[in-house]
This record gives C-alpha cells, structure tokens and sequence, in this order.
DNA sequence: AATAAAAGTGAACAAAGTGTTTGTTAATGA
DNA sequence: TCATTAACAAACACTTTGTTCACTTTTATT
C-alpha cells in the first residue's frame, strides 16, 4: 500500500479515536474527522463510504489482531484447559486490553463504547463457539450449548466494562479468577 | 396534562418506535420523526429538547413500568427466594417481556437495540443491588459484591438479547431455568 | 356562552453538514 | 525519468437543524 495512503488512513483512525474521547459516535461529523485529521474531504471519501464505514473499519484494525491472538491460544491450550492454568484465554485478553495497542481502552470507555463491545462481542462469541467443549456436568444437564456460549462471552464483555469503568483497579489475573469462578460450575 | 400534549407526545413515540424498525437511531432525522407523527416540527421541539431527550424518554416510559413491577416482586419474594420458587424476579421479567407492551420488543430487537439494552442493565442493576443478599457461598469467597452484582445484571440482558435474536423460541419459564442454573451456583 | 391560557401550525431563516464533481498539484515507485 | 496515483481546494446542490414569527385551534375556567 501507498506510504501515503498509509498516513492518511492512520490520521484519520487517530483523529476519530480522539474525538470519540471527547464526543459521542453520532456527534461527530465527517467534517470535524476531516479538520482533526487535516485531510482533504475528497480524500476521506476516497477511503471510507460513510462514518459508518469507518467505524467497522476501525473495529476490525482494533479487534483483528487481539482476537487472532486469542484463537492461537486457544488452539494450543483449549479454550479453559485447566482449573488454575495460567495460560487461560480469558486472562490472556485482559492482559492485551491492558496493554492498550491502539488505544483500544479509549474506545471501550468512550460514550459510544457499546458500539466496540458489541463488535468484541460478536468476535469473542465466535471464538468460543470454534473451540467450544461441553464437559457435560451435572450443572449444564440439557441446557442448550448455544446458551451457554452466549452466557461466558457476554459476561465476559460486560465484565470488561465493568471493570474499565471501575479504572481498571483489578490486575487481570485477579479478575480473571473472578471470571473463571463464576464461569466453572457451569461447564 | 392537556389531552393535545398526551396525544402528540405518543404519537411522537409511536412514530418514533416505527422509524427504529426501520432505520438505526443514527439515521433518523427529526425530519422523519414529525412527518412520520404528523406533527409541527415547532411541537416536537416544544416537546423534547434533542432527538436523544426523545431516547431517553421514551427509555423511561419503556422500562418504567417494568422494572418498578420487578422491584415489587423482589422486595415481596426477594431476589431469588427459594431455588424453584415460581415467582422468581427474573421469570417475571421475562414474561413481561414477552407481552410485549408498547412495542418494548421491537425497540431492543431493531438495528440500534443496545442503546435500550444498555438503559436495561442500569436500571436492572441499580434493581439487583437493592436487593442482593450475599449467601456466602463457597464459590463466591472474596469475590467483590460489586462484581456478582454486574455478572448478574449483564449476563441477563445478553440472555435477553439472545432470546430475542432466536425469535423467543423458549418460554419465559424454560429460560428462567436456564438462567438460574448459570447464576445459582455462585449465589 | 365568553374568554384567557395553552398547544399546535406552517412558513421562513441562517447555519452547518453531506456527498459529489472538477481541475490542479505533488509524491511515489518502477 | 516519467506515468501513475493520491491528495488537495473550491464549488455545488442538497438536506438537516434549531429557532422565530404570526396565526389558528383546543382546552379549562368563570
């Protein structure tokens, strides 16, 4: 891809991340993008359809690389291999959302931050699906596994929001166990 | 109130709850709004100050009902009372759900669902940690009440969200008996 | 029934945003 | 070096916004 192409896609991810800090999704027009990434409006459209183009394509340069970690490790260590296994997928998410690449931390903390969620949702759920095992314990009995799927990824997003909007004062092997002790009976 | 704003203000709703089957939140312009209502656009602004207060009222007028219902069925029964106990708080959540009052259905199964969902779990949460008893359970040692509390507000609404997004296949009944064998556990 | 208060109306408005076109300049990579 | 590609600024017709104005209709009170 052109260098040049290069820069100005970044300013315009990096001028829409700010103004999400400052403003909601809706809020925000096209020209504020264009003025905070000092791009010529001709140039925006040249990359993104609409604000809603851009958007999604922020959430799979965001959530792409996070996700695809994920899945290695799912693929080598299972998805919750053992009780207190320190290689837990779970954990090893939180520890890159700490990290913040990109200022993905931003994103999930801004006004519009469902909108992210919901993207990191849809991902995780899809995860979880792939390396699904139904351990088949007493407490599970004939519940659907589809339900249950969609209980462990969203209690883990909405854990992951909760604990942004407490300032992330839990370390995440901390909440990790947390999640895995409110996660395990059921599995 | 005047009989004029009574029926302006729901017709106003009314087209508004049409508008969002139809086209995301975003999309909606008050343009929509008041030729959809066939009202003045100086009476909607008479009436609500941005299209968000619009959200937002009709946000209450939604949940309102619904959840006050649910916090008298919790301070008469408690919040999970007895492990089979059929007037469970979240059973009856459910089945209000299902009857569908003033199109609550269609506004958290439309394109921009999760701005309701998301009003949902506020309310439900503030509803639960009224409530909650913390049993002390084994599985639950040294996990913050803060996070059962949030664990239990977010896993309903993505169960909800879920069951909407299946077309509501299960009963209100079948899935509060999934519901609570996810949750009991750590109670 | 008369009347004041309140609510709704339609028209007009300036301001801002949208998405597109056009001609031009400048950076890129082969 | 040179053709290609990207970015640019200016202008555009158009839509949406939120407000003001003078006006009509409905309502509740006396």
């Amino acid at each position: 891809m052109d260098r040049r192409q290069q820069k100005t896609r970044t300013a315009i991810f990096t001028a829409f991340s700010s103004l999400l800090a400052k403003k909601s999704y809706g809020r925000i027009t096209v020209q504020d993008i264009i003025d905070t990434a000092n791009v010529g409006r001709t140039t925006f459209y040249a990359h993104f359809e609409t604000k809603d183009d851009l958007l999604k394509a922020l959430c799979e340069e965001l959530f792409g690389h996070i996700i695809s970690c994920a899945a290695d490790c799912s693929h080598t260590h299972g998805l919750y291999s053992d009780n207190n296994a320190p290689e837990s997928v779970f954990c090893h998410l939180l520890q890159h959302l700490q990290e913040n690449d990109n200022n993905i931390l931003g994103l999930l903390s801004c006004e519009s931050s469902e909108i992210f969620l919901r993207y990191f949702k849809d991902s995780l759920n899809e995860l979880i699906r792939n390396n699904f095992v139904n351990q088949n314990r007493r407490t599970n009995q004939d519940i659907p596994q589809d339900f249950l799927i969609n209980h462990i990824s969203g209690s883990f997003v909405e854990m992951v929001l909760w604990w942004i909007k407490g300032s992330m004062k839990q370390s995440p092997e901390k909440l990790d166990r947390y999640f895995r002790a409110v996660i395990e009976p059921i599995l």
